[in-house]
DNA sequence: GGTCTATTATAAACAACGTTCAAAATATAT
DNA sequence: ATATATTTTGAACGTTGTTTATAATAGACC
């Protein structure tokens, strides 16, 4: 209940915009039941984030990953392409939201991008043989994180004025599947 | 003189211990003394940026970028992590900052990120013809992208546990060169 | 030096924030 | 109906960003 209203004030005014107090508004109580539901505003947020990586899994759970390594690859950037599109504050949230010292994220979350980084690990998976399981993995991070850091500096319009995100990620998924391909070493890290 | 008593702050406290009578304390005046400098707490963060990718620049300024295009952007990519490795609360205040609605960046944050790019573009160089500077743009814009997405899920844990950013950005410059260099086509985007 | 003016710094105030907690309201069980 | 456990509240504390009228200071001119 609170997490569905801190959704709805996270997408429409983004991190700024989520108050503890705005949020007991939006659910008409008051801030110390907040309190007694959640330990902090950090909490609360971390939660959110666990639903926003809930959301994004289902956009990207039901795409069709076994049409070969690129095909797979492609249609995974292009959903998280859309959702990006779809939620930009929530998604930016994600990675706004940067916990203080001493905290860490739940153990839940972790494996909310576990998740995530499943369906890439899948797509590519006809790419490597048996055996090469580590290296496998290896690559869908360095495939994920570059999406991410794609996404991350063109939607702020930091770095791609006059550039579209799926351009910048085609350009990506191409050469680096290619190299990969290519590559006759294919040493593990 | 603000700014360096924030760079201090920031540096050790990150995003989160920066506030405006901090940083007034930290130069013996009081809060209202800053905002006959800055029109803004954001404007004060923004020339900090400003501030921070001036020193990333004077890291990857002086890299030998002329030993061929791999060797030119591993020296790039290393300084990159170098820096986030010697500068963590600052580089990841970088992207934490969030500008509201209303307001965008000042001209002159964007030539410095201009200025990076730069660099990617005069390591690449080599491997497009004349003719080609749109695409040599577009491909440091990715490449670049990339490496900002590996140091950010990398560095706040997120993603990579149990890996390194260099091995990850390792892949990612050996894979993306090799399929840049034997793709025949190299349209642009 | 003394006076007038322009700049700069201050202190106090405002609203909103995160957070806490004793007390009031409510629900549950006997 | 009474006693107990739970939930909600409202007020409070300290801190935040931001504004503004006032005080302090500096510089220029006679």
């Amino acid at each position: 209940m609170a997490l569905a209203a801190a959704w709805r004030i996270a997408e429409a005014e983004g991190l700024r915009g989520l108050t503890a107090r705005r949020v007991a508004r939006e659910i008409g109580y008051t801030v110390g039941t907040l309190y007694n539901v959640f330990t902090d505003l950090d909490d609360l947020v971390v939660q959110l984030i666990g639903r926003i990586f809930d959301a994004l899994y289902e956009e990207l759970r039901e795409l069709a990953l076994d049409d070969g390594p690129e095909a797979g690859a492609r249609v995974l950037v292009e959903g998280y392409i859309r959702f990006t599109g779809q939620h930009p504050k929530l998604w930016s949230l994600l990675f706004e939201h940067q916990l203080p010292e001493g905290k860490q994220p739940p153990e839940e979350n972790e494996e909310k991008i576990r998740r995530l980084l499943d369906l890439m690990e899948r797509a590519l998976a006809p790419l490597f043989p048996q055996g090469r399981e580590a290296q496998r993995l290896h690559v869908a991070r360095v495939l994920w994180a570059s999406l991410h850091g794609i996404c991350s500096l063109g939607s702020a319009g930091k770095l791609a004025a006059g550039e579209t995100r799926t351009t910048m990620v085609d350009t990506l998924v191409t050469h680096f599947l290619v190299g990969l391909r290519d590559d006759p070493v294919k040493q593990p890290a």
